[in-house]
DNA sequence: CGCGTCATTGATGTGCATCAAGTGGTGTGG
DNA sequence: CCACACCACTTGATGCACATCAATGACGCG
């Protein structure tokens, strides 16, 4: 990333502990004291915000080399509970000291803006596939986005295993888990891919990607 | 907002100049080279990303106080168009001078963290608003976070000229603007707000209130 | 004054939600 | 090791909220 020995020494000190979250339970949860943003280092996570009356939507699923809690900055609160959607390790990262660092960093401050940014530009994302897509749009986009963030980890670039139920997938794409369902099965009929209980094989990534940019095509 | 007078000084200097946008035309556009956040000093704006096969969704309309830009920040480009939707007036803070100014000044430096973070939060709730509210209750929403911003701005409670078209309120709620327009005259006949064009006078805030967090109540 | 833009309202269609029944995989305790 | 219970998922039948299509009306501007 460009830096000097003397810099990485620096962004080292950043991290200030480790801390494994069991499949299941919260990193921190909506009306918690912000302190810190967490790295994570390996397992899945969901973020997800909720209305006064129950309402409750997925904002995002995040996986290793992703930092959560961004939320939490604006109020010294967070606003949304970050779940371990399988056995997870974070580094804790108090803020305090990230702007502190990032004071003495260039490359720190540049990063921690540029973090917050591509936070800003995947929600716009979300925006535009809520309100203005239909659903096997929305599944198309939500696969292709999940394997590609996956191959840059070094995963397959057509399969899959899904961490999260089809209810998860729907709060997230806006959409009824039966309508998740469905339109998984359609994929299947149609030969784009192969489902078998949460691993997805992608058959044909340009027809996924057909689907996502066509309004007219079904 | 705590600074001492020399702190002040050296926030201001954030401001390189200003600039004058017409009604309709751009701050700056999707693609745009990325180089300044924007204050708004006065009028009234709105951003819309749009996807390769032309859809366009509204991710927000910002006023005079808030901020724009912050898309820009992670590829050095814009991700979304900001249009001006009646005359207005901004501030041009070159990001550079911002990053540099805000290692030294350390309230600064908070808050820009605090307005990436504020709105990555707004659009949390936006995701909440899109993915799982009816059509009443996204306009019920709507008009409520209108007239609180602009009331903590010194207007009415109850008084508000939209600045956009049915259409473009629409395409932030993810609705059709014959949807916005007869949950509109629904509102009307129920006796919770007056509308004439698009001057908008809320009588019962409550009632409005009510609507957003009810999923059973008609 | 006439045209273009924006808004309203009605009639009809459809995509997804809802309700409901059934299957399969997993984990647990007898 | 099997029986049972539970949960996630699938699939079908039906209904509804909103989209779509279409006609008309109200401003505002040149």
């Amino acid at each position: 990333m460009g830096l000097t020995p003397g810099e990485l020494d620096r962004i080292e000190d950043v991290v200030a502990s480790r801390r494994k979250i069991k499949r299941g339970s919260t990193l921190f949860r909506n009306g918690d004291k912000f302190t810190s943003l967490y790295a994570i280092r390996t397992g899945f996570f969901k973020t997800c915000v909720a209305s006064e009356d129950g309402r409750d939507q997925v904002t995002g699923f995040q996986m290793a080399g992703e930092v959560i809690g961004l939320d939490g900055i604006v109020n010294d609160n967070h606003t949304c509970d970050a779940v371990a959607l399988e056995d997870a390790e974070v580094c804790v990262m108090p803020f305090d000291r990230i702007e502190e660092l990032s004071r003495e960093v260039n490359s720190l401050q540049r990063h921690v803006h540029k973090i917050m940014s591509r936070e800003i530009v995947r929600e716009n994302g979300v925006m535009l596939l809520l309100g203005s897509m239909r659903a096997e749009e929305r599944l198309a986009a939500f696969l292709l986005n999940l394997v590609q963030r996956l191959h840059a980890r070094g995963f397959s670039q057509s399969e899959v295993v899904l961490r999260m139920t089809r209810e998860e997938i729907g709060s997230y794409l806006g959409l009824k888990l039966e309508t998740v369902s469905r339109t998984f099965s359609k994929f299947v009929d149609d030969g784009i891919i192969e489902v078998k209980q949460r691993h997805v094989r992608i058959l044909n990534t340009d027809a996924l990607r057909e689907i996502v940019n066509s309004k007219i095509t079904t």
